[in-house]
DNA sequence: TTGAAAGCGCTAACAG
DNA sequence: CTGTTAGCGCTTTCAA
């Protein structure tokens, strides 16, 4: 059997309560018997029982986050953020991988009302907005990354897809680039959707009138992005730079290039998005959109933090990070 | 405030415990009754609280996993194998990342200590074997990825080393290499040992005698593979090939040959461990030894629940799993 | 400044 | 097959 509180108090010569207070630091005890206490704890090598702290207290200390896939970098660096972020404040993180499936989403949202953990993180969800917005109203504390719910009580951190979207037209039509193909991720998802509107508006800045065959999907993944640019070539439409909406797709974009014979970038300007570590490696190396994967994190778990502690929603409740255009060869015109 | 068991009872017109039973699925409840229950649990959207469960059984149905680095992807591939495995026998994940400090790796063993989990999974711990044992000896559930660790109760999955290091010697040697270099991890961790080992013992098969100038540290680090490198470069000593003991050395590999125009494979093979995702997409591809990352988690994870369930040791208590040594452009003798 | 005592919400004997 | 009851180990009033 484990020693517990009432043989630290017994031995100590203490009740309960005192030991507890020593605990958690209650100022309310005399300095005395709070080292008396303290020398006992050592010696017997005493841990508070967590479930039983935890049912008492009604809190777990414990935030979850949910992902589409754990082993994809750029969430695996959003979750370094949360966990980092969550250590400093003596937070644990639970984590559930999705595999994208919305019925395994929903099923890690029991860890919030079952109380297992005291908030809940949600990277990029699948799931509709009424969803996330049902569990707010009833008090749950939520945050969101990589996605904006328009509810008083939801956190969410992003960065503004709209906007660099827009600098990566801009970019290539800096090049000399007038003919861009758009690679967008599923229908579905906030990001395809955000990151099309900025290349249609990027479009219309640079006053060049938009081609719907220049529109592929790709599905965020480099299979996909492959087959779009496949799909691409056998139409009969011109392009000289391709914006894909990730790095994963503009993968499957040099795949297809090298397939096809097209130089990157003599032929074709390539530019993506997320800063996978594969990008600085691959030759030439890929353009592409970073975003502070780790600050995004770091960032949503302080607003939970601060909304689990004071009961009320951090202020500003939607944080919008800054990314970065990183300019490489794929879409730097060779002289 | 939620609602509990006891107004799920109240309601079903059944005692608390009958409540409990249906939950649980305790076969001594009349179907009858126990559908009358299940309806009133969902009219009242009733979620057994997790705490309490907790407390009164004694479990958390929790494992803990801890990383060196989570955005590490040999890491992350190993908690994706962990937490799919764990999900599927209903148990949940919490990760812990250590960034390589033996003090953070050691408060996270309070995780379990504190039974906020009822076991823990070390991948490639920094601590002590004896810090382990004494764990293991109070009973408590552990699993160790990447390493051995010698304790009836403690499981252990990994590849082996040696073996897999004297594959690597063997088909340089068949590419024609005798002269081969070798860049360990820092000195400390075991695989940086095994795999040195299993190197040593490929060059004695081949009766090509073994110089100490082969052999540079590069910490496991691009820069330490990089530095290590130079500092090769800079000895009089010949060598047409090198081993070294992970994929981001060999990235440091690739990036000094760059700026001291070696070719590769031309002048220099190069093979590294770990199949990083990377290693596909650099040119020369990298010839690199692929471990079954995912499959390692996943079993860790059987054996620790079969212990913890079953109250005894999974039998076999070590697993030793198969990885595969991928042959790609780095390596291969130019005709 | 400290102690006594009442639960937190659930499970599992033990009765019936 | 179902109900009664006694805690799991801790925190927190309330009283002293």
């Amino acid at each position: 059997m484990d020693i517990k509180m009432i043989d630290v108090a017994a031995r100590a010569g203490v009740s309960p309560a005192t030991v507890s207070r020593v605990l958690n630091n209650n100022s309310l005890v005399a300095s005395e018997t709070k080292d008396k206490v303290m020398k006992v704890i050592h010696e017997l090598g005493y841990q508070p029982n967590a479930a039983a702290k935890n049912l008492r207290s009604q809190k777990t200390m414990t935030i979850a986050v949910i992902v589409p896939a754990i082993n994809n970098s750029y969430y695996a660096e959003v979750i370094k953020g949360i966990e980092n972020q969550a250590y400093a404040q003596k937070y644990k993180v639970i984590i559930g991988d999705t595999a994208n499936s919305p019925e395994k989403e929903l099923e890690f949202l029991n860890l919030l009302t079952n109380k297992t953990v005291d908030g809940l993180i949600l990277v990029t969800p699948l799931l509709p907005d009424e969803e996330l917005c049902r569990l707010a109203d009833m008090d749950y504390v939520i945050g969101v990354v990589g996605r904006h719910v328009e509810h008083e009580k939801i956190h969410c951190v992003y960065t503004d897809n709209v906007k660099f979207s827009k600098e990566v037209v801009q970019h290539l039509v800096e090049q000399g680039h007038r003919e861009i193909a758009f690679l967008s991720g599923y229908a579905d998802a906030i990001d395809s959707y955000e990151r099309l509107e900025g290349y249609l508006k990027g479009l219309r800045e640079h006053h060049i009138p938009f081609r719907p065959e220049w529109i592929e999907n790709g599905n965020f993944s480099e299979r996909g992005g492959y087959e779009a640019v496949m799909r691409l070539a056998a139409k009969p439409v011109h392009f000289t730079a391709i914006y894909a909406a990730n790095d994963e797709m503009a993968l499957g974009v040099y795949q297809a290039c090298a397939e096809l014979g097209i130089s990157i970038p003599g032929q074709l300007a390539v530019v993506g998005v997320d800063n996978n570590r594969i990008s600085r490696y691959i030759t030439p190396k890929l353009s592409t959109v970073s975003q502070p994967k780790n600050k995004m994190g770091g960032a949503v778990v302080q607003m939970l933090i601060h909304h689990m502690e004071s009961g009320e929603p951090a202020e500003p409740r939607v944080r919008i990070l800054e990314s970065e255009l990183l300019v490489r060869e794929s879409s730097r015109t060779v002289e």
